[in-house]
DNA sequence: CTGTGTGCAAATTATTTGCAACCCT
DNA sequence: AGGGTTGCAAATAATTTGCACACAG
């Protein structure tokens, strides 16, 4: 469970990094700096839950109580537009990932947590399907099932789950 | 493209077992067997496209013009709630896939076509996910780019509508 | 018969857009 | 100074829900 955190949570050194490197990326392009960019772009690298529009809007409320939920879906595609963000549709809402390293998305169809996992190889037919005539330009692999905790939670299964 | 066609679309014989595979399944559970279900189980499962609730939903009218969207949406459940299909969000909007064998999709980021890729193995580090903990119920590899028909008019104006 | 399923319309939810005022550069 | 950016509100778009009637079992 420790591992898990310390898998999710980039360090504070890294965070720092990447933070800059967005912001000068956003500078690089001619995008203005204003101080609600700053925040949301903060709180999508902070972030480890891969956070929705709406639960960015929340977190930048609390430094910034004026900012408005418009502003925040145009900075996300902004952020989308120059590839340091991946969208990531969940039960039907989208989330956001700052996230850029090549990694497995957990996705617990309980609570909806989405947990990044980095270790270990990924391997498909790239090749044949680049053969085929599709060109890739990025995958993603989702792993659904039930995180830890919600298996601790339905070891004792509810008799009245179905329901036709 | 022919032999995308052939990848993609199973033959008849195939379409019958598992559309009598699914209407078995649906009485075995206690569901009933309206003209309606039987209409959208089958256009499900034979339309290759992937296609949303709205598309099924156009498909089915043609067949029965007095069948409602909400219809489509409550037998769509039903069906994902069986397991019978999956559901596959592209660009905010969720598809469906009638093919429970596992496979790739190869999603066209240009006009969204989803093309089934089912050959070649894949593998990731299942085992150290279950080890941590995580309970892995199905995966779904997603691989976007863009697809042979667009690589070849990258230069051509963008479709409005997905490919036939 | 009995209650599930259907169709219609209204409600909900997520996201986008138009526009006037604002403020980075 | 000037055009990108913001915030508000209204507009879209997708999906869900409530309810009366129909029909499968």
């Amino acid at each position: 469970m420790v591992q898990y955190l310390q898998k999710m949570i980039p360090n504070k050194e890294l965070l720092q990094e990447r933070l800059a490197a967005v912001i000068h990326r956003l500078r690089e392009q001619g995008y203005r700096l204003t101080p609600q960019r700053m925040a949301i772009v903060q709180a999508v690298l902070e972030s480890p839950d891969h956070p929705s529009a709406e639960e960015i809007y929340q977190l930048v409320s609390a430094v910034f109580p004026m900012i408005s939920l418009a502003t925040v879906y145009k900075t996300l595609e902004v952020l989308k537009d120059l590839g340091e963000v991946v969208e990531l549709p969940v039960e039907g809402r989208t989330r956001y990932d700052g996230n850029l390293q090549p990694h497995i998305h957990l996705i617990c169809e309980r609570c909806h947590t989405v947990i990044d996992w980095s270790d270990g190889a990924i391997s498909f037919p790239e090749e044949a399907i680049t053969a085929s005539g599709f060109r890739p330009h990025h995958y993603r692999l989702e792993v659904h099932g039930l995180c830890p905790r919600c298996v601790a939670e339905t070891s004792a299964p509810a008799p009245t789950d179905r329901a036709p």
